[in-house]
DNA sequence: AGCCAGGACTGAG
DNA sequence: CTCAGTCATGGC
């Protein structure tokens, strides 16, 4: 049994991200940094509520009303900064232009945008391009780590290779590992709650990633 | 009352 | 290059 399966007939299928469209998956993957997913809904909720949910609006408005809509997300000063080059680089890369274009050229670019870590990134390329970069998050990392499966040292981009290395390089794939696991963390892995008695992934031992194999 | 949440940037050593 | 300090709201 893989961490896969498990996962998937704990959990069952996640659907994300939670966005109507895939810019609002890039405003999320922005206002979502250490912060609640909880809170960045009612930034949303905002941003909708003032039809500021566009790159149009959200580039011809000053940063201060921008940190007034995003309020509850936190880091609001920061987050609008942010989220304004993001949304730049958005406007001046269009899906249908980016979709074509090899990943990794592709995601460094979006790393060279100020407010944007390999994570955010990761995120836009998946969740809002449908391209096959996985996502490594805390809860990743504290989970792999945990379970001896990764360094506790370890970086983003070794973590990030544990995956790729193991798995098909598809994107239907890494939308749900990684949501899965966020959901496993959520329950079963926060940083000072050790059930980790109760999680689902306690008996498997060693690593096995692959979603297919037995 | 703290601790935590689906991080990233900055300056110092 | 590693790493503490910084940013800030809301839930538990």
């Amino acid at each position: 049994m893989t961490i896969y399966r498990r996962l998937h007939r704990r959990f069952g299928p996640r659907h994300w991200w939670p966005a109507e469209t895939p810019f609002e998956v890039v405003v999320g993957a922005v206002l979502t940094q250490n912060t609640a997913w909880t809170n960045v809904e009612r930034a949303i909720a905002n941003l909708k509520q003032a039809r500021a949910l566009t790159p149009e609006r959200l580039l011809t408005a000053p940063l201060t009303q921008i940190a007034r809509w995003i309020r509850p997300a936190g880091y609001f000063n920061l987050k609008a900064r942010r989220l304004w080059a993001v949304v730049a680089w958005w406007r001046a890369n269009p899906p249908r232009v980016t979709r074509r274009r090899p990943l990794l050229p592709l995601r460094q670019e979006l790393l060279d945008v100020y407010g944007v870590g390999p994570e955010t990134a990761d995120s836009i390329l998946l969740y809002a391009l449908g391209r096959p970069s996985f996502v490594v998050d805390a809860y990743t990392k504290r989970i792999f780590a945990r379970h001896g499966w990764v360094r506790r040292e370890a970086g983003y981009d070794e973590i990030q290779q544990t995956f790729t290395r193991a798995l098909p390089a598809r994107a239907p794939l890494y939308n749900e590992y990684h949501a899965l696991l966020v959901e496993l963390g959520k329950h079963f892995c926060r940083p000072h709650q050790p059930n980790c008695q109760a999680c689902p992934l306690r008996d498997l031992g060693t690593l096995r990633l692959e979603p297919g194999a037995r």
